[in-house]
DNA sequence: GGCTAATCATTGCCCGGCTAACGTTCTTTT
DNA sequence: AAAAGAACGTTAGCCGGGCAATGATTAGCC
């Protein structure tokens, strides 16, 4: 009983900084917070739609056309409808967006480790494992409960 | 090298979707996510104003009054400002936010719970004191690195 | 006492997330 | 072939987060 619902004050609380560490990270590349998802998805395979991105990242379709907007007005992808459907629209990354990556990559490593530090290996590993678990569960709850009431 | 920056994805995976179940379990109760921490905070005690309570829930100023709009809007709490110094403003939950109290803090203990579902005492104990272990380090990075360049 | 400083809250604007409504463009069906 | 349907992306509007600038009020220092 020492830990009423401690796990969601702590999660929270986690959450938050590490947020604002990422966003404080991102932003000295020119980059904002969830832009990089974008970025990496793209250069892994270039030339996705926005629905797709939006399947891969967990997030809404509106969310990807907005920041498709913010980004392609920050010269970092360009937005081109596919020839054979119409309704389609592709996204490619531009060479300046393209020499983020690895950069922006490293910075993101970096921050990792620095939020580790202190963990042994065994640790990290059960850190990511119960996060994992939890997640597992969340996904559960997320389809199952199409709700009672 | 089976975890290049796996914490990374691992994380925000997780937060998504527990963000995204807890808004929906709020939701139930009339309450959008976030003035969760509003009502609790004033719940254990009334009258404090923005300045308090942002410092308490780790946001900004800003962030408190306009969701202190909202939920005046809403019914839940009503502005007044401080009779001695002019410049404060104290918010009171109103009954009907107190009421419901209860019930969102049982709804988010019942969330707490299936999301640990499967782990152990010991499980819970590791996760949640490895979290924290995360954000001390995240609170050691926000104040030293001022920045070189 | 009066002028300057510091302290609050608020407002405005940005980003990222959502849902809902809309307009296009294929696909299917008939 | 034409009409109904499905699949996409975009837009609009909301909530929660941030920062910067404004305005009001108090505190401090002449």
């Amino acid at each position: 009983m020492t830990l009423p619902s401690g796990f969601m004050d702590e999660f929270t609380r986690a959450t938050k900084l590490v947020r604002a560490l990422a966003d404080a990270g991102l932003r000295k590349h020119g980059l904002h917070l969830g832009q990089n998802l974008v970025l990496a998805a793209l250069a892994r395979e270039d030339g996705r739609t926005p629905g797709e991105l939006a399947a891969t990242l967990n997030v809404t379709t509106p969310t990807i056309t907005k920041m498709a907007t913010r980004m392609a007005a920050a010269g970092l992808l360009t937005r081109r409808r596919d020839d054979r459907d119409n309704r389609l629209v592709r996204l490619w990354l531009t060479d300046a967006a393209r020499e983020l990556c690895q950069p922006v990559e490293e910075q993101r490593r970096a921050l990792s480790e620095s939020l580790l530090a202190g963990l042994d290996d065994e640790d990290r590993a059960r850190l990511i494992d119960l996060l994992r678990r939890v997640s597992e569960n969340a996904g559960r709850l997320h389809d199952g409960p199409v709700d009672h009431e």
